[in-house]
DNA sequence: TTAATAAGGAACCAATAGGTTGCCTGTCAA
DNA sequence: TTGACAGGCAACCTATTGGTTCCTTATTAA
């Protein structure tokens, strides 16, 4: 199932909208191909409620899952986040700073924050 | 106000997770400082909205505002932006995804998707 | 000086999100 | 072959979100 791609974009900025869908890709970085099971513990919550955003996150393609026996293996794919930062990130990047740098430091010497 | 970074990064995200605010940032990002009646036009949205959806960016420091009599300028504000791609973009970057390219054809070669 | 204009405030509403509980299915090991 | 374990399904609940409408305030221009 290919999604157009403002659609797909849309998904994965939703799906790291939420603290815990962060922390769980955090975690599947720090040690890739967990199970559900594993991906729970410490985590103040109920299996359901992770294995729901764990469903949030592949369904945004941020995780790809694997079947092995009775255990299924969570992968994290960093392909959608390096595509948003393509095509997101690198608009607000340092050479478009430097003109709103001056605009920023104008802003904060009148006096904001 | 000076949040913590977690609570800071928290707010940029959720922010950024609805298509109507990115699109208002895609708006400052093509011309910076306007209005909130010029950042309505068009849109399929009330003056309120907006100027909640506004507010939300506001919060999460993704723009800054200058009161000019009794307009309200709007500025996109990329730092907040550029600190997430910093802390949380690079870890996925290049590098780590050769090791990840692997894992990632092996799972594609086993029939996914 | 007064009408028009830009913005803010607040109450309200429907839909969605995040979480729970309870139960079912499939696989492995004793 | 049967219990234990990993996971899936679905109903349900509450808080949050994105939006509306109505009204007020402040600034500007005629």
């Amino acid at each position: 199932m290919k999604l157009p791609i403002p659609q797909q974009e849309d998904a994965v900025f939703r799906a790291l909208a939420d603290a815990s869908r962060r922390h769980l890709l955090d975690r599947l970085h720090r040690r890739n191909g967990q199970t559900l099971v594993e991906l729970c513990e410490g985590l103040d919550m109920t299996r359901q409620a992770v294995a729901k955003h764990l469903a949030i996150l592949e369904e945004a393609n941020l995780v790809a899952t694997e079947r092995q026996g009775r255990e299924k293996l969570h992968f994290i794919n960093p392909v959608p986040i390096n595509a948003i930062a393509e095509r997101w990130i690198r608009k607000f990047e340092r050479r478009h700073l430097s003109a709103l740098a001056a605009l920023k430091s104008k802003l904060e010497g009148e006096g904001h924050d």
